[in-house]
DNA sequence: GCGGATCAC
DNA sequence: TATGGTGATCCGC
């Protein structure tokens, strides 16, 4: 179901709103029936994983009524409108763009998708593992007479729903009090971290055995590579993955639904295709990837969320397949990430690379909590102690310091602020965290009219490592964390500091002398003078890329790290992906000599021979080997895992000791 | 570098 | 009666 279908089902007869208004005349009261708005109340979850049984208009107008009056709703009300008005404007920078003269943002499009093309790995088998329904079905275990009845986890927001109760239309994230107005005899339970961690270890028990290094991208996903598994048994990648959801629910009680396909963005998006306890793949075969994208919403994919896809839906683009005839627009519109994101999306493109969590850098550690609506100055700085007591709880459990604190408040009308200053040395304790964010909240309470709190957040940027011993692999976890996510081993979502730890014990004492400069000098910056930042025991490292293989923002709509500025790259050297030929290692220079290597004559040639017809139907026809272009090195490691494309990671190649530049899809 | 916004789970 | 917490990254300034 995409936008369309969602907007056709809302459809009753309504007011148009008008898209000129500004966003403060959202206050006043608005016409009772708003498509997007509606929409938008739904909840993230509608169009990513199907609710087709439900008479999703009946449902809508349920949430609307529940909602409305309140502030929650006025914020919804006024975030819908803003994002009415940039769609507005988008629309007429692109008016604009159509007057214009558009030949060379259509080459440098065709061109990239040529390059892109040149790198396609089909040669792994990525599987996404999804449990359905984890924590309702981990409860369920317990209590088989909820099987048959509406049940759900979590109590003022439901965390997840069993599938009875999806058919009232009772989702995640759902306010608990909505969830009961489509479903009164809805039943929900409290969270119990520790049964679902227990669980989630059994299940990684088994992926374990098909790969080794799968990657858990969090208490109820993994990706798991079974490309050396399938080969080693002589079985096929279906039946190898029957064979492991058969054996998880014997053994684990549970059912899991799976996505088998070349790259983990498409793995991803087919776990979802079959569920519950199915399993779907792409084969590894270009046309087939092809002709599952095209038809595929953009919404279905990673990165896409309910912003982007009316952004896009405004456009033209409903389905990845309708990327392609805006591609002349979409860097100006969008820019170079999401450029790169919807060209790479757009063929079905997507990392290859499957490796533990452990292996992916923390950059941040927060937290926040809600509260009933506060805005007595002494109960502020209560509740910022406390946050500070909290936050300094949880930097001791990972073992940082803080170069950059971060304050984020919340208003009773939901408006959200952050406020962040660098302390003059690197922060852990509740005392400095207190002393150093106060003077952030009290401008904040000066500044604003009506200071009323209805949440507080601190968090701490720029993490400075205070390990001090020698890491030790088999060293005892800490099992006080707050989460389970945080708690068990490969599962979860964050690796224990220790792992990351372990991989830098070189660096201690560099750790420890540049922290006594960064308090001497504010400004000074680890890692832009570590030379070797990364990989002390030869570890791959292809830029942050936490839990999902798309990148977890709004705007990134990308996969890998944007910014992996790594001191070394100055003196390094990355391979150019076309020619081969080691180039200047920053990313100007680099770039410039990709443009330079794919202007040339015989890229030219590949990229007229190559390039679809612009009158046929499909456009997406290109040869994978162009004649006469050397084809792109890939890595040997776990049998050519690797990874093209033009994102910049950078990862430290063991083999030639240098720094290679490394293009890939993630 | 900062603050706002978006996205995932 | 009343709509979460943690973490990442992008963009515009």
């Amino acid at each position: 179901m995409n936008l369309r279908d969602v907007d056709d089902a809302l459809d009753v007869a309504d007011e148009v709103v008008p898209v000129d208004a500004p966003p403060q005349a959202a206050i006043a009261p608005q016409p009772s029936q708003n498509h997007s708005l509606k929409h938008s109340l739904l909840g993230p979850s509608l169009t990513k994983a199907g609710q087709d049984a439900v008479d999703q208009k009946k449902v809508a107008e349920i949430i609307y009524d529940a909602s409305k009056g309140s502030k929650f709703f006025d914020n919804e009300e006024v975030k819908d409108r803003t994002l009415t008005v940039k769609i507005e404007r988008i629309l007429k920078q692109k008016a604009q763009l159509e007057k214009l003269d558009l030949k060379s943002d259509l080459r440098r499009a065709d061109d990239y998708i040529t390059s892109l093309e040149l790198s396609r790995d089909l040669s792994q088998y990525v599987v996404h593992i999804d449990c359905d329904a984890f924590y309702a079905a981990v409860e369920e275990i317990d209590r088989p007479e909820l099987r048959n009845v509406p049940m759900a986890v979590g109590q003022g927001v439901l965390t997840t729903c069993n599938y009875e109760a999806r058919k009232y239309g009772c989702r995640s994230a759902m306010a608990g009090f909505v969830a009961k107005k489509l479903c009164p005899q809805l039943v929900c339970l409290p969270l119990n971290f520790d049964k679902y961690t227990a669980k989630a270890k059994e299940v990684r028990a088994i992926l374990a055995e098909y790969d080794p290094r799968f990657e858990s991208s969090s208490i109820d996903e993994a990706y798991v590579n079974i490309t050396e598994y399938c080969d080693t048994h002589h079985i096929d990648p279906d039946a190898a993955v029957e064979q492991l959801r058969k054996e998880v629910h014997e053994k684990c009680k549970i059912t899991i639904s799976a996505g088998i396909a070349p790259n983990a963005k498409l793995a991803k998006i087919c776990s979802n295709k079959n569920k519950p306890n199915g399993q779907f793949r792409i084969p590894n075969d270009r046309a087939a990837v092809i002709s599952f994208i095209s038809a595929l919403p953009v919404r279905k994919v990673n990165g896409v969320g309910r912003v982007f896809e009316r952004e896009l839906d405004a456009i033209g683009i409903r389905t990845c397949g309708d990327i392609y005839a805006q591609r002349a627009y979409l860097h100006r519109l969008f820019g170079e990430k999401a450029f790169q994101f919807l060209m790479q999306t757009h063929l079905g493109l997507g990392r290859t690379i499957v490796q533990p969590a452990e292996e992916y850098e923390r950059k941040s550690v927060g937290t926040e909590s809600t509260f009933r609506d506060i805005s007595n100055k002494n109960e502020l700085r209560e509740k910022l102690r406390h946050t500070a007591e909290e936050l300094e709880k949880d930097m001791a459990r990972v073992e940082v310091k803080g170069r950059t604190l971060v304050l984020k408040v919340k208003l009773h009308t939901y408006e959200v602020f952050t406020r962040q200053v660098a302390p003059p040395r690197a922060v852990h304790l509740a005392d400095d965290l207190y002393n150093f964010s106060l003077p952030m909240l009290t401008k904040l309470e000066k500044d604003m009219p009506d200071f009323r709190l209805r949440l507080m957040g601190l968090r701490c940027t720029h993490l400075i490592s205070t390990r001090k011993d020698k890491p030790n692999f088999f060293r005892q976890r800490s099992s006080n964390a707050k989460s389970a996510d945080q708690e068990n081993g490969e599962w979860e979502v964050w690796p224990d500091s220790e792992f990351e730890e372990a991989a830098r014990q070189e660096r201690q004492q560099e750790f420890d002398e540049l922290e006594r400069l960064s308090q001497e000098q504010p400004d000074f910056d680890p890692q832009s003078s570590t030379a070797d930042w990364h990989e002390p025991f030869g570890r791959y490292k292809y830029g942050s890329e936490p839990n999902s293989p798309v990148a977890r923002a709004g705007h990134l709509r990308n996969e890998g790290a944007a910014n992996n500025k790594s001191g070394a790259e100055q003196e390094q050297q990355w391979d150019c992906p076309i020619c081969q030929l080691p180039q200047p290692a920053n990313d100007r220079d680099f770039n410039g000599h990709i443009d330079l290597c794919l202007s040339r004559q015989t890229i030219k040639e590949a990229v007229a021979e190559a390039r679809p017809d612009p009158l046929r139907a499909s456009p997406d026809v290109l040869s994978v080997s162009a004649p006469g272009l050397p084809k792109p090195r890939l890595s040997t490691k776990r049998k050519a895992s690797a990874s093209t494309g033009v994102k910049s990671g950078l990862s430290n190649t063991a083999a030639n000791g240098r720094k290679q530049k490394k293009l890939f899809f993630t």
